[in-house]
DNA sequence: GTTGCCGGGTT
DNA sequence: AACCCGGCAAC
């Protein structure tokens, strides 16, 4: 009490607590003796740990609030990219109208010829304006000619109808080619942006073929292009959005400092919210007898997915809940050190075909197993059940980086149990399952990355030999579930979530005790010793040894 | 209700 | 690390 007298800023206190915006605070002050929070001497001299320390945690806290934000920003790169796509001005003729053109034979007549292969839309057309376009004969151009970029030269070209006539250089054909669908080779107009996506299995055969491939092939309408995209999209951001959470479990393989950080920061928010009521249970639970509701057996023993699972098990509940937060602990400087490529796979029955582009897939399965059918309209949109988004793990990938998706990609944990030091990271998984058994699977090995961050966790002692499992990082959550179960754990993390399960709490130190030796009843027994608050009463607190003053056992009446 | 003190939080 | 407390079990 006394040396509290030297506190030159009272109102220092409170509003660190305000900066901090830390719940506990006002309840202290509030209550109980109102000394001890006036001391501020401390503060004073320990200025510079004190503020790292804070900084700390201001920045954690701060991190996580900012998250929030950086959130929505996933998605929404990933939306910007979609839209990117989308809005690419293309071929919105071309599609329409590749379906016949206008092949002139041998007799120099043109005649109408569709064919599947000539109006693939490998290759859109970068003729912005068409219309202001003049060709010269002996120009040398590109058209797609089944499915192939040919190299022509332009024979003649008819403003008025806009049709060109060229000669395909490979094939020696004569054929007359809308001028949309005509490329000239010269324009050549800013660089392509080497986009990984931006494939052309097709045998180019001109040196310049790259100049027109410069964008991105959208084999669509515009106006039905968009309507897909924008179901597209949707669906692709959801997905992300599900799985997000679980792209923080990459980082397991390295234990790379964001990821564990993350882990930290999280389990502390979880421990703070916590509340009391945690160590309360302690005491309970001498019999193992409540196997806690949540966990039956360990969700991960089915390493199938099931939609349904996650309802029942709350510990993918929970983990969900906490991924969240997760997620949006420092988004940006994680970095997804194990690149993760998006491909495409074909999904027709016997096929199994991976392309690494979306474009690639699509004329794929339409080509391959769809055949060609003229109504491009529906084919088109049929070509997007048949393949599906993969995620593949790459070792040395020089560099993934463009996709946003594969940002934001979720990456499946799978097995964790099964080998718990190798965090095999699961590669090619489908995204539609994602949202569940990426969860529910994922949901234990996540703890993975939960670096055994505080010494003082150790403090409870219990380092149960339990798993095999990293226990080092489920320090508590290790102890916690241990014996009854692994999965459930995070019971409380869920916290911010409010909606908490009727999860019972576990306590870890006696379960602990509970298998060692015959607890049976065993409370512990309050030594008969009177200690230095009864010997010297509450008023004289100030006689009290220290550990008594703290609430901690009595040092100086040993029992 | 009082005591003892664990588990946690703040500084 | 030093201090403080909420709470709970033992009394
Ligand atoms: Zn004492």
């Amino acid at each position: 009490m006394q040396r509290s007298c030297c506190n030159p800023r009272p109102c220092s206190i409170p509003q660190s607590y305000v900066l901090f915006g830390v719940s506990p605070p006002p309840a202290r002050l509030a209550g109980g003796y109102v000394r001890p929070y006036l001391r501020h001497e401390g503060s004073a001299r320990a200025c510079l740990p004190s503020v790292s320390t804070m900084a700390s945690v201001l920045s954690r806290r701060l991190g996580k609030r900012s998250l929030l934000g950086a959130r929505v920003s996933v998605p929404s790169s990933l939306v910007d990219g979609m839209l990117v796509t989308t809005s690419i001005p293309t071929l919105q003729a071309e599609l329409s109208r590749a379906s016949s053109h206008l092949v002139s034979y041998d007799d120099g007549q043109c005649r109408e010829h569709s064919e599947e292969g000539s109006r693939a839309p490998a290759f859109p057309n970068p003729n912005l304006n068409p219309n202001r376009l003049q060709l010269h004969p002996g120009q040398k151009v590109y058209v797609t000619y089944n499915g192939q970029e040919c190299a022509s030269l332009v024979e003649q070209h008819d403003p008025g109808s806009d049709e060109v006539k060229v000669l395909l250089l490979e094939q020696g054909l004569h054929a007359c080619w809308k001028l949309e669908d005509v490329r000239v080779a010269e324009i050549q107009r800013s660089p392509p942006p080497a986009l990984p996506m931006d494939q052309s299995p097709t045998p180019t055969p001109g040196p310049s073929q790259r100049s027109v491939s410069r964008n991105i092939d959208v084999p669509k309408r515009k106006s039905d292009a968009a309507v897909e995209m924008d179901e597209m999209m949707a669906a692709m951001v959801l997905t992300s959005l599900s799985c997000s959470p679980v792209v923080q479990s990459p980082p397991t393989s390295d234990s790379s400092i964001p990821a564990s950080r993350a882990a930290c920061d999280s389990w502390k928010e979880s421990g703070d919210i916590s509340d009391s009521g945690s160590s309360t249970t302690s005491g309970h639970w001498s019999g193992g007898s409540d196997i806690s509701t949540p966990s039956p057996p360990h969700p991960e023993a089915s390493p199938k997915y099931s939609s349904e699972a996650f309802s029942s098990s709350q510990a993918d509940e929970g983990f969900e809940m906490d991924s969240d937060p997760f997620l949006l602990d420092e988004p940006a400087p994680r970095k997804r050190k194990n690149s993760v490529k998006v491909m495409y796979k074909c999904l027709w029955p016997n096929c199994g075909k991976v392309l690494r582009s979306i474009v690639g897939i699509k004329r794929h399965v339409k080509t391959q197993h769809l055949g060609d059918g003229a109504d491009s309209d529906q084919r088109r949109r049929e070509e997007d059940f048949y393949y599906t988004e993969v995620q593949v793990k790459e070792e040395a990938a020089p560099e993934s980086a463009p996709s946003p998706s594969s940002a934001s990609s979720p990456i499946i944990i799978q097995q964790a149990l099964a080998k718990p030091e190798t965090l095999v990271l699961e590669q090619s998984t489908l995204e539609s399952h994602l949202p569940s058994s990426a969860l529910s699977q994922s949901a234990p090995s996540s703890f993975w990355h939960i670096q055994a961050d505080h010494a003082y966790q150790a403090l409870p002692s219990i380092q149960i030999p339990v798993s095999p499992h990293i226990f080092t990082s489920i320090s508590w959550a290790a102890a916690t579930s241990t014996i009854p179960s692994l999965s459930p754990v995070r019971s409380r993390s869920l916290s911010f979530s409010e909606h908490q399960q009727p999860t019972p709490m576990l306590k870890s130190h006696l379960i602990v005790a509970s298998p060692p030796r015959a607890p049976s009843g065993t409370r512990k027994v309050r030594g008969e010793a009177k200690k230095c608050r009864k010997v010297y009463g509450i008023e004289h607190r100030d006689q009290w040894c220290t550990a008594c003053r703290w609430k901690k056992a009595c040092q100086r009446f040993l029992d």
